[in-house]
DNA sequence: TTTGATGT
């Protein structure tokens, strides 16, 4: 070999080293990020399909998983902990996030019928996380479409229940929250508001962590009249996996996550001084 | 004590 050759393998081996070294402190920083953000890992497809293919975007206060065939989060997770004095700031504007690629721009669903709902709750995470946080959730990316008597009703009452029940109650509460699209792909392929998709309805998974956490889930369908009680709505995070493709909560052995996921269980949760609390708006 | 968003 000539000395022009082993200076260019040289200078290679020295390039790989570093890209090596470099993606493996990242990948060391990013999982540690994730973990203070996420109990048991964040949420991974169960067979690689195009649907339930996601890539993880990065909040201050709330992971997202983002699809780029769906042209939503297919998932939102944070922590949520007890404050001593709850607060949010005013609302911020809504922004696009440049992230997405796709051009979803705060007048996508302007005339569409659908609401912008927040998948990761401004109030809730403005309270615990901070203005920064909260600017973040009006990130375009955080938004599905979703219709007025449910985001603004029913589901409006289930986020002042988890922030001011749930929370007070237990200290700490993981939440996965995201859509759920119908089972197969094509029937659905046109149903968009603009580019973005139109989910059937919404999932909502709370766990209390610990020795033995307790979990509960909700799946709300588009169209409800915001009236109904909160527990007509519970099914088991199993469901929730079935329905979307995704495995919640990874990292737990599978007898923790048999226990878990399988069935519903809303012992000490107290769900009847809460279930029919009213709407606020 | 305002935590949901639209359209004018």
């Amino acid at each position: 070999m000539t000395s022009r050759w082993r200076r260019k393998a040289r200078r290679f081996g020295i390039t790989l080293l570093f890209v090596m070294v470099g993606s493996g402190l990242w990948y060391a920083q990013e999982r540690d990020y994730r973990d203070q953000l996420s109990w048991m890992g964040v949420p991974e497809w169960q067979q690689l399909t195009p649907t339930s293919f996601h890539r993880v975007l990065r909040n201050d206060g709330y992971l997202l998983g983002w699809s780029d065939v769906r042209v939503n989060a297919l998932w939102v997770s944070y922590l949520l902990q007890a404050v001593e004095d709850p607060r949010a700031g005013p609302r911020p504007s809504f922004r696009r996030d440049w992230r997405t690629l796709w051009p979803v721009g705060t007048d996508s669903y302007f005339g569409s019928g659908y609401d912008r709902g927040h998948l990761a709750p401004n109030y809730a995470i403005a309270a615990v996380h901070g203005p920064e946080a909260q600017e973040q959730t009006f990130l375009m990316s955080n938004m599905a479409p979703q219709r007025p008597d449910l985001n603004r009703r029913l589901w409006q009452r289930l986020e002042e229940v988890v922030m001011d029940h749930f929370v007070p109650r237990f200290g700490v509460i993981q939440v996965i929250t995201g859509p759920v699209f119908p089972e197969r792909f094509l029937d659905n392929v046109t149903h968009r508001v603009g580019l973005v998709e139109v989910p059937q309805a919404f999932y909502k998974i709370l766990v209390v962590p610990g020795e033995s956490p307790r979990a509960l889930a909700f799946l709300m369908p588009q169209e409800v009249s915001g009236d109904e009680p909160l527990d007509d709505f519970l099914v088991s995070i199993d469901a929730i996996e079935a329905r979307t493709g995704l495995d919640f909560f990874p990292s737990l052995s599978v007898e923790a996550a048999g226990e878990l996921e399988a069935e519903v269980n809303t012992a000490g949760w107290q769900l009847d001084d809460v279930a029919g609390l009213p709407a606020r708006f």
